[in-house]
DNA sequence: TAGCATTACGTGACCGGTCACGGGAATATC
DNA sequence: GATATTCCCGTGACCGGTCACGTAATGCTA
């Protein structure tokens, strides 16, 4: 006769007590059944595992991960769902994090990028995000947890980061347009709403001109689809003999595509257009977007794995981690 | 003198013992200075917090879900983040959630619906989802944990739903279409590839054949694109006296446009197109989709208000609870 | 038949917080 | 001066699992 558990009876949900109560042995044995444990008799499994069902226990997810002293959320922050890009480098993370099994948790900086960090650090084991604004800002925040940056590289200790290395990718790319004949080379940039610095331009931008090794016309817009139209409408008034336009990301780029045909400017035959993303609605337009794809499924693999390693190793090491993804040109109609 | 904690010096996390001690008082008192609770003196509550910030103390989220018997992960499952719908659905709950404090664990219905939601069972205290598949394939897989079903209404006990009205929606739409002239309708169905009954079309078909009151040119595409290119081809050469088409959803709308486009035909001047879905993409084509918008905002907020009232209510309700949500039209350029 | 594994199971302690109490000291009330 | 009240603060129990042990029963060997 197994001695008896102190019942309790108590309201709402069936506990680990009540089914071995039901089953007539320990707390212990209910544990062997359900997580398929040894030292444990294959009829009284089944006798356990058929009062868990009768009883349509469910184990409490807290007290598991308390006792294991496991963790394995991982929070995702991006700036929005509603840029085709972010939803994609999403579904990368998602597949990529469940095949580790584990949690994620997303969230959107809509309320700022600090506030955003700090609700997640009560809710996750780390932080992945996309992040605009100086590391300084949202770094602190996290209180202790770490957070791997998406895209910049992260000097910080404690944000971990994977790098684009857009130097690579924009120089090939360049180079690639001009065996194909490009000559005169114009980009629509993104106004810098709330990043960092004002009037310096972005990276994207740098890395550009110093592939096109001369001045070229550039124009600031916001990054949306309009920014695109007008954008492209103010390179072509700025300077008519322009033959490829880059745009600072795919939206931008489908807008000037958009803003070319309104034009009834030939696109590629008398502007070859380009945008930066690779997203997948790049074919939904007609030309088909070329573009500099930023591997989403290799960033979520890197981070992933930049994650592995921080939860395997005690304590968590303060220095900085960092991996480079290039990205690579993905040549469709409109280039 | 207080009473001294019996001490562990434990490696690894800072737990709100080692801060009590530090700070010379009880785990409860630190308890009442993080969660600004009343019955501490101020100068206590300083030094407290003090302790707090200098050895990084961060409270355990599951040490807490656990005591406090609280719950407020909330799952959702979409088929994919590569639709901008599903984003855009998703966007919505997130702040919709967000709002209200829950967190949100994401997940694609890649492997499977019931997988995903026997994976997210075991993880979230409720789930949202918009499956494609029937009920009672996936209702059993929650193992207890209520679900929302999104679009089509739910029978299963513990199963609810918001219901989209697409009857009310669809006729409101053909009567605006009528009213601006259109005669000869058609429309690029969705080939239910996943969905449970073969050969009978979409609820969305269904309503859209009684709207229109008569038989009409119906052909069947997958849900991409290239399908919407397709569609709008097929369906030329079936009919060339059609004069308005709907598409199962924007993606395939756009595509439409398009194969419009290529064709020669003039949008709206010769064929009227619209979409079902409303995602602001529609805005980044030209002509800019004119759409059924599916109200994500709505949808989410009310699906957020059937869980509120269900962690309210003790214990659970058993039989189904579903609201409806009536699709409006988006009047923008292609109709 | 003593000696030793092996199998199958049970018990106390613990994870890290919170809650319901209880109690001492200072001030107020009669 | 005795009792009541208020303000602070501490202690034990508990949330629901898991882990490290302990132990009884059985089988096998010497």
């Amino acid at each position: 006769m197994p001695g008896s558990e102190r019942s309790v009876a108590q309201s709402g949900r069936v506990t680990i007590r009540d089914v071995a109560r039901a089953a007539g042995v320990s707390r212990q044995t209910v544990t062997r059944a359900i997580n398929d444990m040894s030292e444990i008799s294959q009829e009284t499994r089944q006798r356990v595992l058929e009062t868990v069902e009768e009883l349509g226990y469910r184990p409490n997810r807290f007290a598991i991960d308390l006792s294991r002293q496991r963790t394995h959320a991982v929070g995702l922050i991006v700036r929005t769902f509603l840029n085709p890009y972010y939803a994609q480098l999403a579904d990368a993370f998602i597949s990529e994090l469940r095949r580790r099994d584990w949690q994620v948790v997303v969230s959107t900086a809509e309320q700022g990028e600090a506030e955003a960090v700090r609700s997640m650090a009560s809710q996750a084991d780390a932080i992945i995000g996309y992040f605009v604004r100086p590391q300084e800002e949202f770094a602190a925040a996290a209180r202790g947890v770490p957070i791997v940056q998406l895209e910049q590289r992260a000097t910080i200790p404690g944000v971990h980061s994977i790098e684009l290395d857009f130097r690579t990718g924009i120089t090939d790319l360049v180079a690639a347009l001009r065996a194909k004949g490009a000559q005169r080379f114009a980009m629509i940039d993104a106004s810098s709403a709330d990043s960092g610095s004002a009037a310096v331009g972005s990276p994207r931008r740098g890395f550009f001109e110093e592939a096109v090794g001369a001045p070229c016309p550039v124009v600031t817009e916001p990054e949306t689809i309009a920014g695109g139209v007008n954008g492209f409408r103010r390179l072509l008034a700025q300077d008519p003999e322009i033959d490829t336009v880059l745009a600072f990301n795919d939206l931008m780029a489908m807008g000037a595509v958009q803003g070319a045909h309104t034009l009834g400017v030939d696109v590629p035959g008398a502007v070859r257009i380009v945008g930066i993303d690779g997203i997948s609605l790049g074919e939904a337009i007609s030309p088909t977007l070329t573009t500099l794809s930023l591997e989403t499924h290799a960033v979520a693999a890197e981070a992933a794995s930049i994650l592995a390693e921080l939860f395997a190793s005690e304590p968590m090491p303060s220095a900085s981690i960092t991996r480079a993804v290039t990205p690579v040109v993905l040549w469709r109609e409109s280039a």
